[in-house]
DNA sequence: TTGTATGCGTTATCAT
DNA sequence: ATGATAACGCATACAA
């Protein structure tokens, strides 16, 4: 047995596809006693419109594409949780699909979504400014886009992400007030947010006046783990165990952040004692970690809510907006264990 | 501008919708004068077919539905990895959805997917028998279903799991091996693994030898961090600070065993000189744990691309299928130092 | 080799 | 208050 359609309710009831089609939707027209027999009907059949003809039919599919780089990213996930929050309350349903870093994927997935026919698209971009003819493409089209957490790409629309200065800042800062002068940052390769992080990193050593030290910053390819790991042991041998050069280390990424906190282990380096510890970071197993770690939290949720709300909000608007905001949401910084 | 149809092509080229359409589809009918013609064009004009009516036309959406509880737990991130790698091997692209643990959210994806004309539908149930009756009715319209994850659900169809005795049963027979026999079990209230999961772990202590002591087995509400907090602390306070009843801890769940290790720290208990630790756990964060955190590992990506690959089996077949088999992949055991 | 006609399941316009 | 008809974009049986 297939699914239930219009044609099958009016056949069983005697009465025209656009009689039923108008009782299902509440119409006016339609007397109570037929909406009555219909919409029972309609239920005991467990009846679902189409919605793929619905689609068709009135040019809009409410639906809104989102792409991320990867889901198994506790940031990430924590802000696709947001977003279907936010979703939720309305009529639109979501569907996600994954760039992997990849520019090449990325086209991919937005070729797929518009042949899903979305009324607009959330997007984490690759890079700053990957697929940007495509973006441009689809709001010329009328489908709006939204920037979310990579907000330094290219395209002018409206960016919904964290103030990375700020949060790098504030971490730097932190460490300095607890004493520490010869601070490590540790950061990834090709990571948007990068730049804006080494800045606040920068500014906060000014501002204490703490002269940039050239050994004191370094990039990992935060995709390869085990490359990751060897450059983290290689700059802590020769930077902490050779010179004594380093008493706190700022990690820019939850990933890189963690590694390190496992490498100090291994290399007997008493975290906080002879080094201290802090990074950007949404896992929640940051205060089971031991010793539990300081981290610069970003309201991920909170990000992947308001992006959804300003996305719909430009959907339903009816006349194309062209100034656009770049909203950049605070961070929190939580103090554990790792850099007291 | 809308977008580019078949229509717009053929108006353009001066040729009939249906000579562009098998031109498109590379159709042996059509002159390679014109196929090449057309497909400039629609290359040139960036045209991509639209999927909903292509779809209601063929009576076939491509697609493949995903119920997952929550894709912010690492598990359940790694199994949409899987699905998705397999997927990108074949025609079908994926939409998820998350129930939430909730047997109400979990009815609304299944329509949401029925609505969508989804070919088929992946889902780790809520509870062993939620929504049974819909998905009896899914697979009774033709629409295979395939139970992943959580395989002790009731419907009788396809599913792909893990052996959950024989994970159980090696971590603690580990422990034993290491001289521990007042081993902790801590699991989950409501969690459709944790029978057997419980049942390995006795298994392993009745082939030692070993009791099996009520005291020495916890269920915790594993949603509520502050309540799951609050039990492991009073447990631990009472049968290892007062009674030194505990040698060894068994966590049932990522969340658990790491928030378990988090308040051993805090307790100031020594992992694992004084208490040894092992859990189920898929996070990629255990190697940086200090001390780092033994596992059981479950291969979470091969459930995904396995599940996969199954169901668009089922799907392409002809006739249907009655007689199901379930899947139990088998568990990896990583010894690390927290039990050593 | 190309074109015409039809229908997928819906909604909407226009009769009745 | 209800029904007949057209159209959304595509694929396909059939006609030319």
């Amino acid at each position: 047995m297939s699914r239930t359609t219009l044609k099958d309710i009016a056949l069983e009831l005697n009465i025209s596809v656009s009689t039923v089609s108008k009782a299902l939707s509440d119409s006016y027209e339609i007397s109570e006693a037929t909406k009555k027999m219909v919409q029972e009907y309609a239920k005991k059949h467990n009846f679902h419109p189409n919605k793929l003809a619905r689609s068709l039919k009135i040019g809009k599919s409410n639906t809104i594409g989102v792409i991320v780089s990867n889901i198994s990213n506790t940031f990430v996930s924590q802000i696709l949780d947001g977003i279907q929050i936010a979703s939720q309350q309305t009529v639109y349903d979501i569907i996600f699909m994954q760039s992997r870093e990849d520019e090449r994927i990325e086209k991919n997935c937005i070729d797929v979504l518009k042949m899903r026919g979305i009324d607009g698209l959330m997007i984490a971009p690759v890079s700053f400014d990957s697929n940007i003819e495509e973006l441009k493409a689809l709001i010329k089209a009328k489908i709006p886009v939204i920037i979310f957490d990579r907000i330094n790409h290219a395209l002018d629309t409206f960016k919904v992400g964290v103030n990375n200065f700020q949060g790098a800042y504030s971490a730097t800062q932190h460490l300095i007030q607890r004493g520490k002068r010869r601070i490590l940052h540790i950061t990834g390769k090709n990571l948007g947010v990068a730049q804006e992080r080494l800045n606040g990193f920068k500014a906060a050593l000014a501002d204490a006046a703490i002269p940039f030290d050239e050994k004191h910053y370094i990039e990992c390819s935060f995709n390869n783990t085990a490359e990751l790991d060897r450059t983290i042991k290689e700059i802590l041998t020769k930077e902490y165990i050779e010179h004594k050069n380093i008493d706190a280390i700022f990690g820019a990424t939850d990933v890189i952040t963690t590694r390190t906190l496992g490498i100090l282990a291994e290399l007997q380096i008493e975290v906080p004692a002879q080094i201290a510890v802090i990074g950007f970071s949404n896992t929640q197993i940051a205060a089971s970690l031991n010793p539990a770690l300081s981290t610069v939290v970003q309201p991920a949720t909170e990000i992947g809510e308001l992006a959804t709300k300003k996305l719909i909000e430009t959907i339903n608007r009816t006349r194309p907006v062209h100034e656009f905001e770049t909203i950049e949401l605070p961070t929190q910084l939580i103090i554990r264990k790792s850099s007291l």
